[in-house]
DNA sequence: CTGAAGACCTGCCTGC
DNA sequence: TGCAGGCAGGTCTTCA
């Protein structure tokens, strides 16, 4: 399920609500996700008030005032849902793995943010808020797309001698963080570029077409609430209406809109790629 | 070292 | 209608 623009829409919609609520109770279901959970995560989210929610890469982040943060990763269909409490209290579905009761400053008002993941490629740890780029996961992690230090020259050094098929590169988190396998094909497009192409054999020019297309693409994409192709949902519950605005991905065999080509899928690593074989040149 | 493939899971769609 | 097979938004690990 979600990218970059996914895992921002979820947590901009879960910060009108969950900062300044405190974490009474944490419950988990199950003993691991993609991981082992560990056995100290009740108590050390117990008790800690929510003083602010962030993304890193595809990882969302809940700082708490007992200096530790929850750390989560959605995986493919992973979601987390904020409920306000009602008078039938909430039945636990399925796939739900995580149930967090918050509480705000009066003790009056009570909520839950459910954490739930049919296929469990998920993860949900914690660490002290100090020791995030030092951990485990995080510290390997790129810059962001958004970040001034993305551009073309910064590409042309990452990809210096790559034979690589740039999707993949444009992928690979430890070179640019965020961009997944929906809107890779987007941006490569929006850029006329091919999937195939060798990393190490893109001009600064197309690079520098690529950098913008990618955050033109992405910028799109949070601004139209995500991508839902089947079961995307932000903390409201509510899916994303990005998937109209999708120029190739999922589009198979359909007509290009700019030129009326047929759009040609191509299996690249296990994962889908689709491009214009008109509009995208090798 | 690099890049590809496998692994982790469940659910849904397609085609026989 | 029922079942097998393939595929799915991610990413870490293993293999060639």
């Amino acid at each position: 399920m979600p990218e970059l623009p996914e895992v921002e829409t979820i947590k901009r919609s879960l910060e009108k609500y969950i900062v300044g609520y405190k974490i009474t109770s944490l419950t988990t279901f199950r003993d691991s996700l993609r991981y082992q959970l560990s056995s100290d995560l009740a108590a050390t989210a117990g008790n800690g008030r929510i003083i602010d929610i962030r993304r890193i890469a595809k990882y969302l982040l809940l700082d708490l005032d007992n200096h530790n943060s929850l750390i989560f990763h959605l995986g493919m269909t992973g979601r987390l849902v904020f409920k306000t409490a009602d008078n039938c209290g909430y039945q636990r579905q399925k796939h739900d793995h995580i149930i967090i009761d918050l509480a705000d400053s009066s003790e009056k008002e009570k909520a839950k943010l459910i954490f739930t993941d049919p296929r469990r490629f998920g993860m949900v740890y914690h660490c002290l808020t100090s020791d995030l780029y030092q951990e485990k996961y995080l510290r390997h992690m790129a810059i962001e797309p958004f970040s001034k230090q993305f551009d073309a020259n910064y590409l042309k050094n990452c990809f210096k001698n790559k034979k690589l098929p740039i999707k993949s590169a444009i992928m690979d988190n430890r070179i640019v963080v965020g961009v997944g396998n929906i809107y890779a094909s987007e941006s490569l497009f929006l850029s006329g570029i091919h999937p195939l192409r060798p990393a190490g054999t893109l001009q600064i020019a197309e690079l520098e077409l690529l950098v913008k297309s990618i955050v033109t693409i992405l910028c799109q994409a949070i601004d139209a609430g995500g991508t839902t192709l089947k079961d995307f949902v932000n903390g409201d519950n509510r899916p994303g209406y990005f998937k109209q605005y999708l120029r190739v991905y999922d589009r198979n065999q359909l007509d290009c809109y700019n030129c009326s080509a047929k759009i040609v899928k191509l299996m690249q690593s296990g994962r889908a790629s689709y491009y214009c074989p008109q509009c995208q040149r090798l």
